[in-house]
DNA sequence: CACCACCTGCAAATCGTTTGCATTTTTTCC
DNA sequence: GGAAAAAATGCAAACGATTTGCAGGTGGTG
């Protein structure tokens, strides 16, 4: 595994993601483009910050986030947790494709990204003890990376 | 399961909590005595808004907010993140003993407990695949409770 | 019981995120 | 292509969670 590697699956075009966004009855507008496309070169979780700089100011940073929630409940972005109080997203594929997870580190901040999920026979586990439907999960890695484990 | 259960394992004595506070050099002071014993009558992680209204305003919001921290700092709580913007935090065994994870109603937040934690041969797997070191994780599930289903 | 480092209350600041409203865009339909 | 309706944007203000500065109060030690 490269400790900073990015996704390797391969990214959708702009325009897949256009017409998804389409078929969900919403409207393409120039920024949900441009945002898409940011996503699909960024190679780890972007934040809402993020996105806006990389759109170099060609939107506001409210469009951002609404248009963020707008992709999110249309299932073409997935929200990550990276336990500072701060929101990031990334492309997800149809039918919940791509679902995955990250390792942190504790000190810069490095993301790797983990290309198993190992958690779906565990949400069959915890679903049927509990009684609880649709059941997804979270999860994310901390630790510290050999970067800054040398200094 | 019991669908509401909460930890089943035995609370710790409020004056060993102290005495691991004492142990760190810290100074046991009335609100953080108040917030411990807060903690240890939570069935389910607890919010500092929570906290600061179990004590009935003994003492002042920022310093619940500052006195969890060093609880933290000190090894005695945990922090968890159920997907609000909202940290919760629960009493956690020396030596990390107790961690556990969670399953979050996304209709009406009830709270399961869950016991068993899957995760630390991942942790060694991510850990030697990636070189990073201390790896630790933080595992969520979310999904519908049996009386959100049916209503 | 006095001292000092540490802690607390209070209020203001900060940060991420959301929202109201007037204006601009996108889409639909001629 | 152009007009009209519906929806999206920009801007600034509001918001909720969390942090912080400072002046006064307290715990633990000798
Ligand atoms: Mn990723
Ligand atoms: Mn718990
Ligand atoms: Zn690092
Ligand atoms: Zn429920």
């Amino acid at each position: 595994m490269d400790p900073h590697g990015a996704h390797p699956s391969s990214k959708p075009l702009l325009e897949t993601l256009t017409a998804r966004l389409r078929n969900m009855a919403h409207r393409l507008t120039t920024p949900r483009r441009d945002i898409l496309d940011a996503l699909r070169r960024g190679a780890h979780p972007m934040s809402h910050r993020q996105i806006h700089s990389a759109l170099r100011g060609s939107c506001d940073l409210a469009t951002v986030y609404r248009s963020v929630h707008l992709l999110e409940s249309a299932g073409l972005v997935q929200r990550f947790d990276l336990g500072d109080g701060v929101r990031r997203y990334e492309l997800l594929g149809e039918d919940g494709h791509g679902h995955h997870h990250h390792l942190v580190c504790r000190r810069c901040d490095r993301v790797v990204e983990l290309l198993e999920c190992f958690a779906p026979e565990l949400e069959q586990r915890v679903a049927s003890q509990s009684g609880y439907s649709g059941v997804t999960h979270r999860l994310e890695f901390f630790g510290t990376c050999p970067a800054c484990q040398s200094a």
